[in-house]
DNA sequence: TACTTTTTGTTGCAAATGCAACTAAACGGA
DNA sequence: TCCGTTTAGTTGCATTTGCAACAAAAAGTA
């Protein structure tokens, strides 16, 4: 039957659950490598984005940058030009963490992806994005209130 | 880049995000679809053995099976045979929910695979399952302590 | 300009999550 | 049989998560 959705969370929370446990010897709480690596990669970013990035709740995204902020992996710096905003940056700490955090989700990529040939992994990739894309709007219409029939 | 897992990640977050809200109407809490539906096609199944098909911690899955009980949505059977497991059967009230979530489910698959043909959506499932069938492995051995080298 | 709406961020709760640590039954050898 | 190990379940505690509800800046509109 069409378990994809079934099999997605199974992957996602064990892998999820690894992490965390991995993660833990560098001072990481749960969940918190997730936003970390985002900051990395996209320095400059706001919370609203970074939670829609992720797909998490606005506040959920609240408490874990203020977290990495009061853990001295992150700092939110005031934009010049919009009092309202602040930009998320890497702190030199944060940015050391950043190859550790890309180790890891290399070797479980390495581990989820055994037996594949090249061709299937990038065609999962592939498959993956587009689902992916084709439920973003869902989540941010459910999420701001809109019921959907079915 | 490899991607994959990120693109999981961020699936299986909206999609559960969805879920939760939409169940709220009823009367489920955060997660207990998850374990209801199961319950439902493995009558008798006891919690160990939910926490492991759902890759939920051992006693996340405790609360979760505690909670239905008190809702009267699942009871605990004692086994004939093993005084020391329970045998979780869904009550009449469970089962009625059973198809309604089957069918936001269903509903979701949809918006999911929307656009991939017949072949792209079997092909994605098969791959699906044999990623997560890769990672069991090291989700089993990470929660019970081990380490991995990377 | 004055106004409404949207965006971004925060805090107060209540609930779920998961690690430690503990029981007790079942299992697996000597 | 006895005894150590594994399995199954529970509770305490700290943390994360997310919905409501709020505030204030920004953007859109008349």
């Amino acid at each position: 039957m069409r378990d994809h959705l079934r099999e997605i969370g199974m992957i996602a929370r064990a892998l999820d659950s690894i992490s965390n446990i991995e993660f833990k010897e560098l001072e990481l709480t749960k969940g918190q490598y997730l936003y970390l690596v985002r900051i990395c990669e996209e320095p400059g970013i706001i919370q609203e984005k970074l939670a829609e990035l992720i797909k998490v709740d606005r506040t959920t995204a609240a408490r874990a940058v203020q977290k990495l902020e009061t853990n001295g992996l992150i700092t939110k710096q005031d934009d010049p030009h919009n009092k309202k905003i602040k930009r998320l940056v890497p702190t030199e700490r944060g940015k050391a963490l950043y190859p550790v955090i890309i180790r890891e989700h290399e070797h479980s990529t390495n581990v989820a992806l055994a037996g594949l040939s090249d061709q299937e992994a990038e065609q999962l990739l592939r498959l993956l994005k587009r689902v992916r894309h084709n439920i973003e709007g869902d989540w941010d219409a459910v999420k701001k209130g809109k019921k959907r029939d079915y």
